[in-house]
DNA sequence: ATTATTTAGGATAAATTTGTCCGAAATAAA
DNA sequence: TTTATTTCGGACAAATTTATCCTAAATAAT
């Protein structure tokens, strides 16, 4: 569904939201060991989001990653997958077809124009805010 | 959502399974001009297919591939799809947690249980010969 | 100023997926 | 029996994704 640097992206994010909102910056180490993710692999990626504003990073002693609490409430899933893995999974033709459309339909198009509208308003209409409240409630985890 | 070499293969799959309505069996070269793949690629994935008889196939002259009536009524196209990309696509945690489940759940288990469910339901109720009909009847298309 | 810490960014490497090439095996037809 | 056709299967190659390494840049603290 997500490529790999997809879901490191989402799960980086969600961490460091949630450092966020107890006030606390948080190191690319901390993340990565947090998350269970590839150290340098996931700085490139953390990289990425914040050339997109999605986070703020901050170099040297004491640096780390932050994500304001305005940005939480303001940033969907949508973005975040955007930015990293495109929108082929929501506006792409599942059998690969490039002329695929409501005119001329592949045989899977209107089986999963449903699933793929439901993935779109899912990641259109969740923001990160949303998700840090459920990992802050013990509802959701993040390890493993 | 699928992988390029599912992709082909339904596509094939389908290919296939239109001609052998026609009585026709067809060559991998034939398939993968019409459902436009590269053909030893497209090979290697009929193989795969055939050994899970999925579809017949007969060496030599005139030889190609096949697909018995009784066949496409019975596969399903969750068969082709775990055959080629395994199940994770309707198993596995979005944010690819291998821990993740109904106890511990991601911060996505709960928004991607519906549409995962979707997607195995769909996979798991289609054969090949219902996608075969719309395609026989002009309703869908193959090409592009 | 110097040093230590932390992210940025370029180069490179490993792993996986996608794709190609070619000889072997099967088999139908001449 | 020879030849032509077609799939099989192994080796190889290209492209993409995932992952690592190292130096530079920024910056806080000493």
């Amino acid at each position: 569904m997500f490529s790999k640097a997809c879901q490191y992206a989402i799960r980086a994010v969600l961490y460091i939201a949630t450092q966020s909102e107890q006030g606390r910056r948080t190191s690319l180490k901390d993340i990565s060991k947090e998350i269970d993710s590839p150290e340098a692999f996931t700085a490139k990626i953390l990289q990425q989001l914040s050339k997109n504003s999605i986070l703020l990073s901050i170099k040297g002693p004491n640096g780390g990653f932050e994500i304001p609490d305005e940005t939480m409430k303001r940033v969907k899933l949508i973005e975040i997958v955007r930015i990293i893995d495109g929108d082929q999974l929501f506006t792409g033709c599942a059998l690969g077809l490039k002329a695929c459309n409501e005119e001329k339909p592949c045989p899977l198009h209107n089986q999963f124009l449903g699933i793929r509208t439901n993935i779109h308003q899912l990641l259109e209409n969740t923001t990160i805010k949303k998700l840090v409240n459920d990992l802050e409630l013990g509802l959701t985890f993040l390890k493993r």
